[in-house]
DNA sequence: AAGTGGTCTAGACCACTCT
DNA sequence: GAGTGGTCTAGACCACTTT
């Protein structure tokens, strides 16, 4: 309110002043700066722009989005790494790989009677057992995703007895034996949904992220025989990831920028 | 600040005002509302809740980004239909089909010289000669997407010669011409990736959001005899699209949040 | 302790829609 | 004109990281 200026004196329809804002930051920093740079502080920014820190952290929100900054905690603002392609489908990184495939981890397996709704989803009656498996997704030693595999008792039914109440220390080995347990079946297809999502408690945590983090939720149905026998929940990091379908990588990565603007 | 109260006393990391309030509204709307109906406006719903609007604003932009929620200017805020599912991949959806397919409309078809990033990514020289058609992807009569399908005049060499400046009435011939070379092409194959974006003001107007909508990118390379004959940018909605690939519906959609949070 | 981003407030004005 | 969401401000305090 202290400066009247309407430095865009306004054509017909006056462009918000966070959009504008992010128009010349983006200009900026694929000008003027690289990958782990740190800009100036917001509080600076807001002074320099002659706006509202508020205002200015609208088009900082804007640029955190599109994985074009990250923010850190008492650190600072930085130009983030471009997106890395994620495999999702077919092949070695589609379905789960019990043994030694470097790129997913699990981290606990429960089994527990369906909720209604999951019960729905899988096509068994409510209150079957159900082992769900979770896991995160690796990429070059980084979280991408996390993931509940859920898989119904009656479609596993050669699992190794273990005692309903499980010790931390067996979690490990009952994902194993259902992964293993899973891989035996053979797949006949897959059917699988993407669509945007926001983290909560659990999910957030396991990515390292805060809760309310725009996620890529990729739902997968796996059938073996025309029966469904599991379904992954997979909630993968907007910011870093970009996944990948198809012919893994008929040619190289496509940079998209261009192709949008042009 | 005039009422002190800790509803949540804090446990040990005390949760953010928006996210506490998102979790009461995600509860309230699945129990008590329906697609369509209009919450309280935003005052009095902050009023309620004992927040600054600024406050309940931060938990309904998460809402919306989930797709819960629709606002709009003038009228309110509204519980969102549920997402559509889009199919995208191989099929009638997946390839341009010049005819009448109902899905896409074609917006316009200009014919210019290659950027530098646009050719390194169509794997050309830069400065040839690109068509790229502009199309609309309508599902139930609501336009989901705005794609930008960019063909090398090298690989559609038997277009009807038409003067370099067209008058806007010859764009939609155009827009046919290239689709219907393209289809005789045959496509050997697809390779797709899906990242978060948001619109920029042109993508945004096709797509009637307004700037800054977040949007779910799929870029699209069709190959036709081993050689990249087209680029497909498509931005869909976020907010109203679930993107679906594979085996066209193996079964029924698969409701997620159960799935999630179980 | 100093510096950073994250949250929150109370209020103002604008753009849009409907009556 | 009344009511709605969208934008913007100026300031405060908090949580986290580093020195």
């Amino acid at each position: 309110m202290a400066v009247p200026v309407p430095a865009t004196p306004a054509s017909t329809v006056p462009e918000p002043k966070y959009w504008h804002l992010r128009t010349v930051l983006v200009r900026t920093i694929d000008g003027e700066f690289s990958t782990g740079q740190v800009l100036p502080n917001e509080r600076e920014l807001a002074a320099r722009f002659g706006v509202a820190r508020a205002t200015l952290r609208q088009a900082l929100d804007q640029l955190e989005l599109e994985g074009r900054l990250v923010r850190r905690r008492g650190i600072g603002t930085l130009i983030a790494a471009p997106r890395v392609g994620v495999p999702v489908g077919r092949g070695d990184e589609g379905w789960p790989s019990a043994g030694r495939s470097p790129s997913w981890r699990s981290v606990d397996c429960v089994s527990a009677p369906a909720s209604a709704q999951l019960a729905q989803s899988l096509g068994i009656p409510a209150g079957e057992t159900v082992h769900t498996v979770r896991r995160l997704r690796l990429v070059q030693g980084q979280i991408m995703a996390a993931e509940s595999l859920h898989v119904p008792d009656s479609a596993v039914p050669h699992l190794p007895a273990v005692p309903q109440l499980i010790g931390g220390a067996g979690e490990s080995d009952r994902a194993r034996s259902v992964l293993r347990q899973l891989e035996r079946l053979g797949v006949d297809g897959e059917s699988r949904s993407v669509e945007l999502g926001v983290a909560e408690a659990g999910e957030a945590a396991l990515l390292e992220r805060p809760p309310g983090t725009p996620v890529l939720v990729v739902t997968t149905q796996y059938a073996a025989a025309g029966r469904l026998v599991a379904l992954a929940v997979s909630t993968y990091r907007s910011d870093t990831c970009k996944l990948t379908f198809g012919e893994t990588g008929l040619v190289e990565v496509t940079p998209v920028e261009a192709a949008r603007t042009a």
